[in-house]
DNA sequence: TTACTCTCTGTAGTCACTACAGGTGCAAGG
DNA sequence: CCTTGCACCTGTAGTGACTACAGAGAGTAA
């Protein structure tokens, strides 16, 4: 039986996350004691565990929500989770290929500049 | 002289954007009609354009103050410029490194799902 | 004149937290 | 037993960079 703190530091995520992830309802509220302070089992833990792993993979909290009332009714086809983690999957190569894109603008940019003591710069010609 | 939607559209950008950029100071509060409308003429659209184009390039609005900032006072070194362009273009590299890795996690746990109909699921799995 | 679009203002909502203020609970040291 | 200090409680405000909306005035074409 942990406290807030507790999981907090476990999963290492800031203890006022958790908070507001029950807060959002993304997770369930845990037990309390009789003066109030929450207390999180094993369950919990796995389940506040579980939300930050999908976070982690830049999922928003929304299709995380979505998610994990698919998996709570057990009413749901591997193939449609697959589908899921696909369309995630886009979603990050498609910033990949947009942060390439301006990595190579700014290295073109920067590659021009003869780094002078003088405000003269091609850098800023280029914005222009 | 252009009227505030004139400019978005030429710039394609949000109406609301430019008069959220004059608010907090991003951009100088052009001239106004006699009833009070916004009138740009060609030096503020070039401003705003600037703005744009840094902010398209990923650079935090604050940096884009500080840029400008410094740009006004024409008392800047090339190298400067430079410094703070190579700065970014680490932190677009940095975000990069991240996704690429999310990327790979999220590959290797969609190949390992065989898709089925049942929710035995190898990335709820890989989750849990 | 009427109708329609554009602009004006201030404010609230978005996402995913994070920080803070002001108050209670709890556990260890003296 | 008392104090000290930390952890926890609540609600709320702030972050960044917009975006949307309500209600009112301005401009234009038929």
């Amino acid at each position: 039986m942990l406290k807030r703190g507790d999981v907090a530091r476990q999963l290492d995520c800031n203890i006022e996350t958790v908070r507001y992830y029950e807060g959002i309802g993304l997770i369930e509220p845990p037990q309390r004691t009789q003066s109030g302070h929450r207390i999180y089992d094993g369950d919990d833990v796995a389940r506040l565990r579980f939300v930050l792993r999908l976070r982690d993979l830049g999922f928003p909290l929304e299709d995380i929500r979505a998610l994990l009332a698919t998996v709570k009714t057990g009413d749901y086809a591997c193939a449609d989770i697959a589908v899921i983690a696909e369309h995630q999957l886009a979603e990050i190569r498609r910033k990949i290929v947009d942060l390439r894109r301006l990595e190579k603008t700014l290295m073109r940019m920067t590659e021009q500049c003869h780094r002078g003591a003088t405000p003269d710069c091609a850098i800023i010609e280029a914005l222009s």
